[in-house]
DNA sequence: CATAAAACTGTATAAATTTACAGTATTCGA
DNA sequence: TCGAATACTGTAAATTTATACAGTTTTATG
């Protein structure tokens, strides 16, 4: 979406507020009183260019007419599924499906990761899980990764001293993998942050 | 709030899906051509009606100044954190606070209960976490259950036979409950449906 | 530096919208 | 059965609102 300027990214937030407030758009003359402009033409080019730039839509000749585009309104959190081999983790293939709202129960998350398998059973985190991943470059001892390593992608809690760095089950029945970060090539894709569990087998 | 003839409740709940697909109230013009009615009076007295019984209130000289009386419209789920004895799990005392949202990530739960304790943790559910409950009388075997015994709320799961009830922990470091249904009072609060789990201890 | 875009003033008017007034027929509770 | 409330028709302003047109000044941007 095309960039705003100060002024109109301060118009588009007000407008906002005045939605939330009033459960009705304002006038090009209210606009006009809020921001003291001595024109109305003042609010209705504002209107128009935030229209041209996406962030609202205009309805011609209604009173009030001004309809917010939702992407601004609240986004939600794609679902990762299944991750196919060499994509993005974000890429189209991998995107399973969309859960809106889940992005205000976790503010600092980027997406959510379906767990497959039991290795972090003991952490409290079962297959089908729902993990809410932010992505970061860096992770501290004792957090949650979300890593790729040889085009799979695990979940494990990361252990590092040096170039040595343990990737640490939470199972029994499961072996620490080992990564020698000067040879091999691992790309953390975030750290969980949340958890949502949803339904039957609980 | 006083009740609405059925022709009332017909157009507040047109007014309703109008506000949601538009984004703005409608006009009396429009809502008389929704409903074919001849005269723009009939639109008015209705707005009129609906508000003198508190269902909307209409904001005088403003074009589509209909404000919708936000109704109970289930928003977010209540969040129960300790239950005190002998009070409802659901009354002011126990409300900790309110997770907006949450509702839609589970339609079918009532509430939101804090996990306290570790009895449960071979099935995924840590001290801290928040439970989804759905409020309902009869368990099914296997289901993990909010049950109150003995003025204290408690996470388990379910395994009944005839009077003979049990409630299982999950973690071999607790004990099983062992009720006679006949003898103890118990009474369900609900089934886990849902777990949301945020922030730092991961 | 030229040119476009941004950010306005100022005026005017057509169209949209609210809202008052004057009725009629029907239903419903007391 | 009577009055009040419901559910409308029909008309006509008064007011609100959108929006076109004609400008000016400032700020980015290639």
């Amino acid at each position: 979406m095309e960039k705003l300027s100060r002024r109109q990214a301060e118009i588009l937030q007000w407008l906002h507020r005045y939605v939330q407030e009033n459960d009705v758009p304002p006038t090009r003359a209210e606009l006009m009183q809020a921001f003291a402009f001595q024109s109305p033409n003042a609010a209705e080019s504002h209107l128009r260019t935030l229209e041209r730039k996406g962030y609202l839509q205009l309805q011609r000749g209604r009173a009030r007419g001004i309809r917010l585009t939702e992407t601004v309104q609240q986004e939600g959190l794609p679902l990762v599924g299944r991750v196919a081999a060499g994509q993005p983790i974000l890429s189209e293939e991998n995107l399973e499906s969309y859960l809106p709202t889940a992005d205000r129960l976790f503010p600092e998350a980027d997406f959510l990761l379906r767990v497959q398998g039991m290795s972090m059973r003991d952490a409290g985190i079962l297959d089908g899980d729902l993990l809410a991943v932010q992505r970061c470059l860096e992770v501290h001892n004792g957090q949650i990764a979300v890593v790729r390593l040889d085009d799979e992608v695990t979940v494990k809690r990361w252990q590092q001293e040096g170039e040595r760095l343990w990737l640490l089950p939470e199972n029994p029945d499961f072996a620490p993998i080992e990564v020698d970060l000067g040879r091999q090539a691992l790309s953390v894709e975030g750290v969980v942050v949340g958890l949502i569990r949803r339904g039957g087998k609980l």
